[in-house]
DNA sequence: CGGTGTGTTGAAAGGTGTCAATGCTAGTGG
DNA sequence: CCACTAGCATTGACACCTTTCAACACACCG
């Protein structure tokens, strides 16, 4: 772990999300970004939060792939969401004596903590920014529902599809994809994990992408091919992640 | 819909629940009633909450039982959550334009909406209470991602036999089992759309679980004949759904 | 009394898992 | 620079869990 160099606030993932929402002033940027001070690296492969361990501060992810997961006793292992650059962990870590599941680093993660007291602080000195952390809450929630539909309704090559578009547009959500083309630094196993599948079976619904001509698959890129067909085959609801959820104006800032 | 007759506040289901974690005081008590003064009765089978549409107003369920559930093009459903008496639906309802998925009434049902300024204000007139509505918004946070382990990485029987202590866990923290017993409205349908099932396939597993003499299903109520022997086969945390997760002193209490 | 929804059961099909072997690539140490 | 290893991707054969399709039973209800 080393401290990491930081360079303009606005190029920051989390601050570059919200701005698609959201023009935030100089002083809620300055604010956002003080928040995000006490940064460090984790390389890959760290478990960074321990189910049933003490867990009280909430993290922001700044760059890297991270895995949120459970375990069972006898060694399977589920997937409940990947945290992106941008995304926070843990926003009421204050209210919860314990991590409830675990997190583990995919890629080298560079990460901020911030102190829960702080947090709260936002509720009434900068009411937009709380605004924001429970649309990001919110939106968390959101993808874990997907989540659930995905495993329960859809089959493998849904599945994995719904997946790969997904992993696609919150990418975009933070300026880390071009061209329908995107860093993926996950195995076969991670994705077996993530989707309720076997390895081996998300091999051969890969290569079954692949051969549809609907992706590109090489160790660490991913290229969606044909988007508009492969969100048909996902049934990828147009609605599902679009930004338009936290409006000027909303209930929150015209209520505090 | 017609206005319920309510009784004492101290039997209501959410403060029921809540008294298990920390002694509210009087202020406190009448404060939540006061929140909940907006009450309705929904007659089974409504959609109270539609997909798509807007959506403004936390709800808490008072009475019966609902499903948040998500429908594909297809009529797949998948069912991600039961939202039982006591239960607080969509907390951030103010950060959020539209509905993201529906939520329908499986028994009659008595709810209260809440207005979602009041919600806010809980956090600078009543800090406690706003800390108990993240502590219950995590809850729920934490039995979906026990639903994406359930259905990602456990069997038809395990899935079962998890779902149905779950219900039994969360039906005793409001007073409403008894000696391993509790009312059970769900259909096998319904059962199959949330475990990611099959009706049929319900129905064997099921009748499974009853050959085993783990419970004892008749229509409209379950029984669990063995807790421990369920509770193995299920493989259930006893940390799971524990109330010790906002004890006294915790920091929302000491920030603000 | 005839619907309609729900539960129950059987037989067959099919999607996914299991087991096992092979290939490939990157990193490591001699 | 070359074995050598470890991790991951790939593929085949087969077993099995779950689905599908279909039929029937049963209770409730207008």
């Amino acid at each position: 772990m080393e401290q990491a160099v930081k360079t303009d606030p606005a190029d920051w993932p989390l601050i570059r999300k919200v701005s698609r929402l959201i023009d935030l002033d100089a002083g809620e940027i300055s604010h956002l970004a003080s928040l995000m001070a006490d940064t460090l690296v984790h390389p890959a492969q760290t478990e960074i939060i321990t189910a049933g361990e003490d867990f009280r501060h909430t993290t922001i992810i700044q760059e890297g792939w991270a895995a949120h997961f459970k375990l069972l006793p006898d060694g399977r292992q589920q997937i409940l969401n990947f945290s992106l650059p941008g995304d926070i962990i843990g926003l009421y870590a204050m209210v919860w004596n314990k991590a409830e599941h675990s997190v583990k680093t995919i890629t080298d993660c560079t990460i901020s903590r911030v102190d829960p007291g702080v947090i709260l602080s936002l509720f009434t000195e900068f009411p937009r920014l709380a605004a924001i952390m429970c649309w990001s809450a919110e939106t968390q929630g959101a993808i874990l529902r997907e989540q659930v539909v995905r495993i329960g309704r859809r089959t493998a090559y849904e599945r994995t599809a719904h997946l790969f578009i997904e992993l696609l547009r919150r990418l975009e959500a933070v300026g880390l994809a071009e061209d329908n083309r995107i860093p993926f630094p996950l195995t076969q196993e991670l994705l077996a994990d993530a989707l309720g599948l076997t390895a081996v079976h998300i091999n051969r619904t890969i290569r079954k992408l692949r051969n549809n001509g609907l992706i590109e698959y090489s160790k660490g890129n991913l290229a969606i091919l044909q988007r508009d067909r492969l969100r048909q085959v996902a049934d990828f609801d147009p609605a599902y992640l679009e930004p338009n959820a936290l409006p000027p104006g909303t209930a929150v800032n015209s209520n505090l």
